[in-house]
Order: structure tokens, then C-alpha cells, then sequence
DNA sequence: AATGAATGAGGATTCATTCAT
DNA sequence: TATGAATGAATCCTCATTCAT
């Protein structure tokens, strides 16, 4: 957790790709592992056996073991994050179920996708971290949701941000519930945080919020 | 986590409070530490230390060290419920609110006698046995409230028991954020607690169950 | 390994029958775990588990744990001495052969009846306080032999006490080597070790010893 | 017990001598340990003292405590069973006895020089890893004396494998007996151990086995 | 005689991280 | 940039035995 951290993409790779690939290899290692074993069961040696790199050599891309898998969530968040920004943006019409299903189903693709990011972001809010991680970027989504849809006059003027916040969390744990012991997520469970939320945002949406408004960003 | 532990009470003190002490002392120091230091800096050593005994001694009372903060979530836990129970049977009318509400209370007023269970239950979570025991008390209690609400005809044909699991862990996940930096719980996030449980959970009662109905269990 | 010790049927048991069966309830839970779990496992909490008496009870009996193994054993050991000296007592002829076979036959009966002997005695010299006693038993047999042996006229001049320790070594460890892996002796191996004793005790023998002496001390 | 161990030599030291002296500092100091406390006395924070090097070292060249003795052991008996190839190769005749005579004479000097391995081999059998090491060890002794007796026509058809690993075994056990209070070995014991394998051996020996053959494997 | 309680002493590993090369 | 080597720091638990009652 120092400052020597390196957000994926941001390493300028210096001449060959060898580098590049390294810094793959430990961060593919270590999605194995998690998903085989769990978060619990990883640390800077098996990694390293795993991605075949001596131990001393994860600390050339890595400022501590934390960032490992804060890099693995990290790269399959950023994946996400633009994914729903993405679908919000085709939406034509904004409604709070309209919203909530979208990024609902942008999570699901991911979701499924990306196993170990599941296990990771999941399951594996053991670790102190990675639940700060998560936190933090649950925050951030709040926010963005809650801009867009303040944005489109879809929220009261009562609501605030923190019921935006509270939203996510409560999203958050429904689906740590439905992929608790399904990697692939308990569609009973899913159907039912999709219809928990909506009941929720709407007791904070207007009229127009909860009917629905067109699409103030959508992609022409 | 085996099947040493002692409950307080199930042994006899000969004719001193000492060796009654000592199991108790272990869980306040326990509770103490937590509360300085969180879940995570709790050890033998320490926990030992803070009570004044031998290390070995934890031994005599608990499993392991596991054991010593499930103690003590459990002794919380269940004088907790017992209030609830409480609480709930001199309910004159039954209604999602006022069962909401209730179990609310009930919750905050133990949250603010016992500090440490606070840190150890809403804080604490990334310890897995902790967490397991959570759930799986989340789970028990889910039930119960199903039951009663059935019984007392405030339930739809089809809710199921999954919608009360579900309404405890957002219950769960609230109050963990409402707890979060603040021991004695934002009022307003408990606010909104309350508000978006009922609102979930009127969807799945019946209208009887919304506007009240007469406590099947109350106590005369 | 005090000298607390109580030898089996040392002690006198004060008014009921009580006492005597708890010796013999420990020696025989003692017994059983060693069969089933071998020497190394045993402890003073799984013996008094298994016997059902309190771990602390267990010192009202025996100094400490050693002695728990060593009366096991002590008290098949006295059987088998009592069993090879009545054997040999019945031999109308000494010889080194008669008096090998003999003794072999005697051990090989208890050894049969006496699995948790045969474990503690031939596999559990891992223990140093087993192995001591062992081979302090061994010298006083070899003594026994020897003297029996000389004043059957048997030995030659040159003969010493230490042939008669060095054949019985040689005979126990061939017995660990056929009680190895088989809780009822390799009876290829037993039948080897009896050749090859005899082929060396005949090398002390006087041409009597190997041909046979009437023996001296025949039980009318 | 893994394969952790890294046998001397098979790592390059780079430069200077400092690596190499490590592991082989640990090796020295736990010889002389087990030399002048006896092998139950070592342990992991004795080992590390007398080393000069942090316990933690000890895990950076075995893979746990056990190993340190096995390689103590591992490392001289490579060296004795060289010592006894090169002295059997040199004998100009092979017959039970210069076979047995030899073989023990190698044995005695490499005892002779490794006083910590006397200790370990043959007082230290109350380990049971050690235990089982000498076990196997002894068999593989068994079966190359086994071969080269054979080939060389020595071995009488009814001579099997056991026969040779029995001899071992016996061996091993007057060995025991001779270095048991003394460290260079009692030579009474010794000179009979000599004589009482011979008499064994002949029994199972042709009468070229008995007189002697030319050494088939001799070196020119 | 019986025992619940207490504990001193010991012991083996694990692991993230640093650093000289 | 890469890495073998080194290690400080931490941690849980077991067990035989004693002793007051």
C-alpha cells in the first residue's frame, strides 16, 4: 500500500515486451489461484511459483503482495466501469429500472466473465485492502450514478447522495449473497435485488424518474 | 472452534467468583482490545496479556483463538436476540413497520451497550470465522422473523424465506455502513435503514401485514 | 520415572474395587490406543479420555505418562517371563535348540494375545524411556539364560554374559524386524531368526549344549 | 521431509565461500549438538544458535527440522557406502568372511571420524524419521551385498534377499550395542559381531562362498 | 482418594520484504 | 532489470505436571 504503486497501464513498458507479459503472468498467476483456492490461500510465494518468476521479482512490478490482487480487481473494474458507462450511454430511455437493470446486467457480464474478480471482490472482503477497495470504488459509483440521474431530474430534491450510496452497498451485499456459493450468481436472488432497488431508488425518484426521461447522454 | 468451549454459566463455580472471573475477564480483555484495536491486532499474546493470565489458560476456557471472539459476539448475540424476542412479543400490533422498527431498536440499543460487539460483528467481518458465524446467525434470525410474519398472515402467498434472508443482509450491510466510523451509528443512515427495509419488504407482505395486525404472541 | 512408581499388584487397593479397576481401565484404554495409533500418539489427555477418568487422576496411579507405557508393558513382560520360565522348566532336554525354540515359542504366544505389547515393545523404541527399559529387560534375560546355560554345563569356558546379551539383541531385533509389518510375525522371518540363533549360540556351546543335557532343573 | 533440500555442492556458490559455509555451518553445528546433547536434544533454536545464522535460515535449506538430521546422516552415509564400494572393489578374494570383515572395517573408520553420526545413526533411532532413513538405508545395503554375493556365485540357491537383509539388520543392532557407551566402539563387541555374522552368512553361503572366489568386480 | 483448574516451558513454521550483486 | 539469499517478526498451540480443595 505505499506509493509505489502502479496502476496497470500506467508502467511505460521500456524497450521489450518481456516486461509487459511478466506483469500478465503474475496477475493471470494469481486469478488461478484465487479462484482455485481463494483469497485466503495466496501469497508471494505461490504467486510467484505460479506465474514462474522468483519471488524478489514480483516486487519489481508490485509495490507489496496488496497490490497484486488490488491490480487484479483494479483491471477487471476498470473493465466494468466502462462497460456500464457504455450501456448507459445506448439507453433511450432513463428510468430508475431501466438504470438499475442495465448496470445489474453490465455487472452480470463481467461478473462472469471474470471469475476471480468475483472471488476477489467477492468473497474476498477478508482482507482488510481489498474491502477498502472496495468500498472506495462503491463510493465512486455512487457518485456517478447518482450525478447522472440528479442530471436528468431523475432524483427528488431530498435525495442526496447517501441514498445513492446506500443503494450500492445494498446492491453490493445482494450479490455477494447471490455469488456466495455460485460463481455464476443465483438468478433467483439477482431478479429480486433488481426488484429491492428499484422499490428503494424509487421512493427517491420523481414522477419522470420513476416513468422514465430520455437519455440526456445517449450516443447518437 | 470445537466443542471445548464453555458457556458462562454452564460451570459451577465452587465458592468464589474466581475461575468465573477468569472466562469473563479473557472476554472483556478480549472486548477491550478490540475496541482500541480492531478484529485484526487481537492475538494470544495480547489477549493474555490484557487479562492477565498465561497464555495456556486461554486454552482452558476456549478451543482456540477463534473461539474467544466468537464467545464474545455470542454472549452479545444472544442477549441481543433475547431483546428482540422481548421487544417483539409486547408489540401490540404487528406490522412491517413496527417489526422493522422494533428489531431495530432493539439492535441499536445493545450496539451502544456493547461497543466491542460492534467492532467484532459490523467491523470485524474480515475474520472468515466471524463472518461465517455472522451469516449464519443472519440466516437463524431470517428465519424466525419469516415464521412469525407467516404466522401472524403479514406474508404474500409467495414470499419465501429468501426474502427475509435477503431483508437481514441489507438489514446487515446498513448497518454496517450506519457503524462504520461511528460507534454509536449515523442516525440518519438508521433512518434510512428503516425506511428502505419497509419499503422492500412491503412488496412482499400482505395488506394486512402493511397496515397492522393484532401480535399473535403478545404477552398478556 | 520417579519412584513413585507402583509396580502392577504393588499396590493395595484400601476398601472397594474401585481403585483397582481404574489402574486397569487406564492400562487397558492405554493399550488400545496404542494398537490403533501407535506409541507416539499417546498422551495423558487422550488416555484419560479413553479410560474415562480425569487427565489429573491419572497420577494417582502412575508417577507420570512414561510409567502408563511401562506398566503395559511391565505387566506382559512379567507373563511372558513367567510363561518362558515354566516352558523351559518343562524341557526334559536342554539343548541350544530345544532352549532357542522354546523360548521363541513363549514369546511368539504373548506376542499373539498381547497386540499393544507388541506395538509398545517392538515398534515403540522411538520412545527412550521404552527403549531403557527394554534393554534392561534384555540383560536380565540374558542373564537368566546364561546362568541356566552354564549350569547346565551348555557353555563353553570361553563363554560370557555378553554372548548371551548380544544373541537375545540379536533375537529381539529380528522379532522387530517379523513384527514389523505384521501384527502376527512374519513366520519366515521367526523361522530364520531361530536358525540363525542357534547357528551362533552353537559356536559357545559345549558339544552337551548342542547335543542336548538332561535338564537340571525339570519340573517333576 | 520435502524436496527442499539442496544436497551439498549441488548449489553454485557464486564468488566467495559464504553460502556454501552456511549450509554446511547448520550441518556442523548440529553434529555437534546431537554429539554432545544427543539427538532428542536438538531443535530448531538450538540448531540456529550454534550456527550464528537466524532460525529462519534453517527453512532457507531444509525443508524442516527432520532434514537437517537426515542430511547429517545422508551426507556421511554417502560417504561410507563410497569407503565400503572402494574397499570391497580393491579385495582380491570375496568370501563371506573378507566380505564381512571389510565391510565392518569401513564402517568402524567412518564411525570413527563422525562421531555425530554414530549418535544420530545409531543412538538416535528414537526419531522415527530417522528410524525409518536407517531402515531403508539398510535394506539398500541388503540388496547390493545381496547382488554382489550372488554374482560372484557365493550364495546358495536357497538364498534370498531376506537372508541378506536379516544379516543387515543384525549387523546394525550389535553396531548399536558395541558404540552404545562408548564412541569408538567396544572391540570385544565388535570382534564378535565379526564372528557371529560369519557363522549366520556361511549358512546360507556355497563353499566357494565359504573359501573364497576371485572378485569379479576387481579393480586392476 | 479425587479432580478442576492452572500453567511453565517448549517448539515448529510462515511470510512479506529487503538488498547486495 | 533481475534475483538468490537472508531474515525480523510474528503466531498458535500442546502437554505433562502440580496443587488446592
Amino acid at each position: 500500500m505505499s506509493d509505489k504503486v502502479r496502476a496497470p497501464g500506467s508502467r511505460r513498458v521500456p524497450q521489450q515486451e518481456r516486461s509487459r507479459s511478466r506483469f500478465e503472468r503474475i496477475l493471470e498467476a494469481t486469478g488461478d489461484l484465487v479462484v482455485d483456492s481463494g483469497v485466503e490461500a495466496v501469497n508471494t510465494r505461490v504467486i510467484a511459483a505460479a506465474a514462474g518468476v522468483p519471488v524478489a521479482s514480483l516486487y519489481q512490478y508490485f509495490a507489496d503482495k496488496e497490490e497484486v490482487l488490488l491490480a487484479l480487481v483494479g483491471r477487471d473494474l476498470t473493465e466494468m466501469d466502462a462497460e456500464v458507462s457504455q450501456d448507459l450511454a445506448k439507453l433511450p430511455v432513463l428510468s430508475v429500472r431501466t438504470l438499475v437493470e442495465t448496470t445489474m446486467q453490465a455487472h452480470l457480464r463481467v461478473y462472469r466473465r471474470r471469475p476471480a474478480f468475483v472471488v476477489v471482490w467477492l468473497r474476498g472482503r477478508t482482507n482488510p485492502a481489498i474491502n477498502d477497495f472496495c468500498r472506495a470504488h462503491n463510493r465512486r459509483v455512487a457518485h456517478d450514478i447518482f450525478e447522472l440521474a440528479r442530471g436528468a431530474g431523475m432524483a427528488l430534491e431530498s435525495t442526496t447522495r447517501l441514498h445513492a450510496e446506500l443503494a450500492v452497498e445494498v446492491s453490493d451485499r445482494l450479490l455477494q449473497v447471490a455469488f456466495e456459493s455460485d460463481l455464476s450468481g443465483d438468478p433467483v436472488i439477482i431478479e429480486e435485488a433488481v426488484a429491492a432497488l428499484c422499490s428503494y431508488l424509487e421512493t427517491h425518484a420523481t414522477p419522470e424518474g420513476v416513468a422514465g426521461v430520455p437519455n440526456p447522454r445517449l450516443a447518437t
